[in-house]
RNA sequence: GGCCCCUUCGUCUAGUGGUUAGGACGCGGCCCUUUCACGGCUGAAACACGGGUUCGAGUCCCGUAGGGGUCACCA
């Protein structure tokens, strides 16, 4: 794995001054921003694969960035050593690519990045912003525990905040704190959230530099975002409480505030909180139940986001109406069915040629061998008739396999059932007038046919459907006249053939 | 528990003081029809509860209930 960015690309990345771009929201205008380039960034934590929410995150911070003529910008958070993992590094970026969500310029490393946040932890220091704590991690469960007792709320109450430096216990390993304020309250101007009021005796004096001179979350983060630009952070509502913390960061070293927007996380089916182990499935696993990515990317813009009646919406559309203020601010319960709804919508537009490449392998798998270059021309001239009766990719391909099924046909029980009866005196009336066929196509193949249940006074299912079943081995396929053309004369003839002896 | 956020059909949502509360998915019915789909038409289905404010409240305010988030030398 690649681990690019230390200082100098990072300040390549965020040129100081930039041409003034479109500006959506006139917040952003209030904030003096309104001459830099809107800057997005994604920064998932690789502990994992790309989990659904995440997805949608990096969506909504991709959206508003190109909505807005910015840059999207991906940050690997893999400063906890101990959880993070190189194949979770790939799974991501693998998901992004797979929804298209192309970032600009290379993907930032946090762990790379330490020394510039133990940089800003010393300058805190420098300013008085922040202190050497040296309480042990025994006096701070302690703490902990007598303040869960008495009920009080679990915090650090402060112990080293204005203790001089001669204090200081000789040699002894300590923690870098801000010195949060602790009086009044804290305000923040969400693009979602609206106006959020948190009294300043929620803050705690939190950590920056742990005992081994490594950054934590809430130092790294607010410098990262810093360093690279970001002018909006677009997360999920788990971090609303964060900012009130990162604030503190900011104003402290006197950095231009962020335009946050925090978007409520999405549920399961039954209305609990999305987890691992509880339906929140990586995208990797939506690709291999059949979804396509621009279905997937269509329904979780939905999921939270709306803009009037408009539900079917694809990158292009998104990019002209996507605006931070239609997110909603409720949590979304993730709907399969409508999921599967937006994917046969999305597999019915797709191109013939791609979902041939998308639907080979699978089919190759089931078959236990490869196509041929004539198997994959019939293959492609059969997706059209396949696209509207699927709901996804594995249908698709379900759906083809009968046009490669090697002969005599295995018949499914109900496709058996249709050959039992009396049927087999109609299958060669039909077979008769299907050879007598000067031109194997599907309207005079159909009109032949339809001429025969006429003479035989009987309904046209009588005659389609046991040849539907001695063509394809099953009751459910796209029209027998197309099915006739698509298989070519000699097939057709011969797999009626096998159901005739 | 403290703090913060949320609450319109089963689900996703539209709605920003006056609407027969709209659309989509799903579900039922009808039509189309060689099967299955697609498509068309149609039906059932919601403002959590209680107080206010107002001539008038899904829309504003306050409570209640319910749901969610967060409170680490994790991110």
């Amino acid at each position: 794995m690649r681990r690019a960015a230390l200082l100098d690309d990072i300040s390549a990345l965020a040129p100081s001054t930039r041409r003034c771009v479109t500006i959506a929201s006139g917040d952003m205008m209030e904030r003096g921003n309104a001459s830099r380039e809107i800057v997005t960034r994604f920064a998932p934590s690789p502990t994992g694969y790309l989990h659904i929410g995440g997805a949608r995150t990096a969506l909504f911070n991709y959206l508003f960035a190109k909505a807005n003529g910015g840059r999207f910008t991906l940050r690997i958070e893999d400063t906890d050593k101990a959880r993070s993992t190189d194949d979770a590094i790939a799974a991501i970026l693998s998901g992004m690519r797979w929804l298209g969500l192309d970032w600009d310029g290379e993907e930032i490393y946090q762990s790379a990045r330490a020394d510039r946040h133990a940089e800003v932890a010393d300058a805190l220091l420098k300013k008085g912003a922040a202190y050497r704590c040296y309480a042990t991690p025994e006096e701070l469960t302690e703490m902990r525990e007598v303040a869960k007792a008495e009920k009080r709320p679990i915090r650090y109450d402060g112990r080293w905040r204005d203790r001089d430096a001669s204090e200081a216990p000789d040699g002894a390993p300590y923690t870098v704190r801000i010195k949060a304020p602790r009086d009044g309250e804290t305000t923040i101007d969400d693009a979602v959230q609206g106006t959020v009021v948190v009294p300043n005796s929620e803050l705690d004096d939190f950590i920056l530099l742990r005992s081994d001179g490594t950054p934590t979350y809430m130092l790294a983060v607010v410098v990262d975002d810093h360093d690279m630009g970001v002018t909006h952070l677009i997360r999920g509502d788990d971090h609303l409480n964060n900012a009130f913390r990162q604030k503190v960061i900011i104003d402290a070293m006197g950095w231009a505030l962020p335009t946050w927007a925090h978007v409520p996380l999405i549920h399961g089916s039954d209305g609990a909180k999305l987890s691992k182990r509880h339906g929140a499935l990586g995208v990797e696993a939506y690709r291999d139940m059949g979804i396509l990515p621009e279905a997937l990317e269509n329904y979780l813009l939905r999921l939270g986001w709306g803009h009037g009646d408009e539900d079917i919406v694809d990158r292009q559309r998104a990019i002209e109406i996507f605006e931070l203020g239609d997110i909603g601010r409720n949590a979304a319960r993730f709907d399969t069915k409508k999921l599967e709804n937006l994917n046969a919508h999305y597999l019915r537009e797709a191109d013939d040629a791609r979902l041939t490449g998308i639907v080979e392998p699978i089919i190759c798998a089931a078959l236990g061998r490869e196509l041929t270059e004539t198997d994959r021309e019939l293959l492609l001239r059969t997706i059209p008739e396949l696209k509207p009766r699927s709901k996804n990719i594995n249908e698709l391909a379900d759906g083809a396999l009968f046009l490669f099924r090697t002969r005599p046909l295995n018949l499914d029980e109900k496709a058996a059932g249709v050959l039992e009866k009396d049927a087999g005196v109609l299958l060669g009336k039909a077979r008769q007038a299907l050879s007598e066929a000067d031109e194997w196509k599907t309207e005079p193949l159909g009109d032949r046919l339809r001429t025969l249940a006429e003479a035989e006074a009987v309904g046209l299912g009588k005659v389609a459907q046991p040849l539907r079943a001695a063509l394809t081995g099953r009751t459910q396929s796209p029209g027998v006249f197309e099915v006739l053309e698509l298989l070519g004369r000699e097939e057709s003839l011969a797999r009626i053939d096998d159901r005739l002896s």
